[in-house]
DNA sequence: GTCTATAAATAGATAGAC
DNA sequence: GTCTATCTATTTATAGAC
């Protein structure tokens, strides 16, 4: 987000602000569902101001895409290379990932629905801070696998099974904190303490070389 | 879908052809993305023959919708009470969803994207529909929790478990079919018989009572 | 940096002929 | 059942005053 180099200017930060609105807006209701005239209401700003600090409405929603990458690939980064046995880092990705999510709750929903548009609005720069992220993955599992302690699994569905259940609870989440959706048993409360364990027992599981 | 009520009708299926071009593009460009002259056009329709059939872009969509969770329904149900051990009704009911989402591949990018939305265009009967599915699953964990097969867990955190990673992979798919995507790790190809070996020994690993 | 007013394009929906 | 033409509202974006 790079508030740095603003921090001199005298104005309350206006673009910190349309940028958050922004975040909340196209993970809630996607690009084209996302009106501008919402988000800057929702930021308290005049509409002329997003076109101001960022270029257009795409413009806005890659700087937001960015964000996201950048700082998903910096912690997940430093996890991978910890001089720790692997699924130790298999527990302490996982764990990255639900703070991360918790940090910009905006990510996951916005995430998945960028990847089911077949990503039209990502640049090659910004693919490759996703293959950042699958990187530390892979290297964790490699070398637990190297190791002994996993088993050989296909890298791209082990990704899978760890980052799918939580994308899909943040969905559901959303889903759930709608009024009138408590009663459905789907939509019942899940703690992210519990999440985590669940998430780290069941990829441990998965991955653990032993016999069943 | 109903098509029965139709046949005595001479034209050709205009509202199939509607229906089906109308999933593709909800499913790949979201309820605010796909435009209601972009669905005429690859139907291969007139758009003013949508708004005959279909009360509106709404009705349109929920129509598919409903579509899409009554079959899921009628499947997993009956895979949820067949004379079986859980265990093996678990296989068959991840087997069940990979058929459905081959012969709906709609479905699972539409329906992460209305839950990431919150649901707001989803009505009583629809989300009674969600309530089916989720029940014949949870129909399957609890037998196998009470002949012992199965150790305890959240029911929610093992739904999202199994189908988190299927949806996922969708998406995933989706973004891996443009041009020029191919050369990413995470974007490469993964048969459907792979993914549900891989589904379903996880799952299974999730679940079975055994010590580690 | 901020605001008002408005341009320019587009979208959902319908009237009415055939 | 199907098509043309069009209405109305909305939406992104900008020009220009302060």
């Amino acid at each position: 987000m790079a508030t740095a180099a603003r921090a001199r200017h005298a104005a309350p930060d206006t673009r910190t602000a349309v940028f958050e609105a922004a975040a909340r807006a196209f993970s809630a209701r996607g690009f084209d569902g996302a009106l501008v005239d919402d988000i800057a209401a929702d930021a308290g700003v005049n509409k002329a101001m997003i076109y101001y600090h960022f270029k257009s409405k795409l413009a806005l929603y890659r700087a937001i895409v960015r964000d996201m990458l950048h700082g998903c690939g910096d912690v997940v980064g430093e996890v991978a290379t910890r001089p720790e046995p692997a699924a130790a880092r298999m527990r302490a990705f996982i764990a990255a990932f639900v703070t991360l999510a918790d940090a910009r709750p905006w990510f996951p929903p916005l995430m998945m629905r960028e990847l089911s548009e077949g990503a039209p609005r990502l640049d090659a720069a910004t693919l490759a801070l996703m293959r950042v992220v699958f990187g530390s993955f892979h290297r964790i599992l490699a070398d637990g696998q190297a190791s002994g302690e996993f088993r050989p699994v296909n890298p791209v569905l082990a990704y899978l099974s760890v980052l799918g259940p939580l994308r899909m609870n943040a969905a559901r989440e959303r889903a759930a904190s709608r009024p009138g959706r408590n009663r459905l048993p789907m939509f019942a409360m899940v703690s992210h303490a519990d999440l985590t364990d669940h998430l780290q027992e069941s990829a441990l599981r998965m991955l653990k070389a032993s016999r069943l």
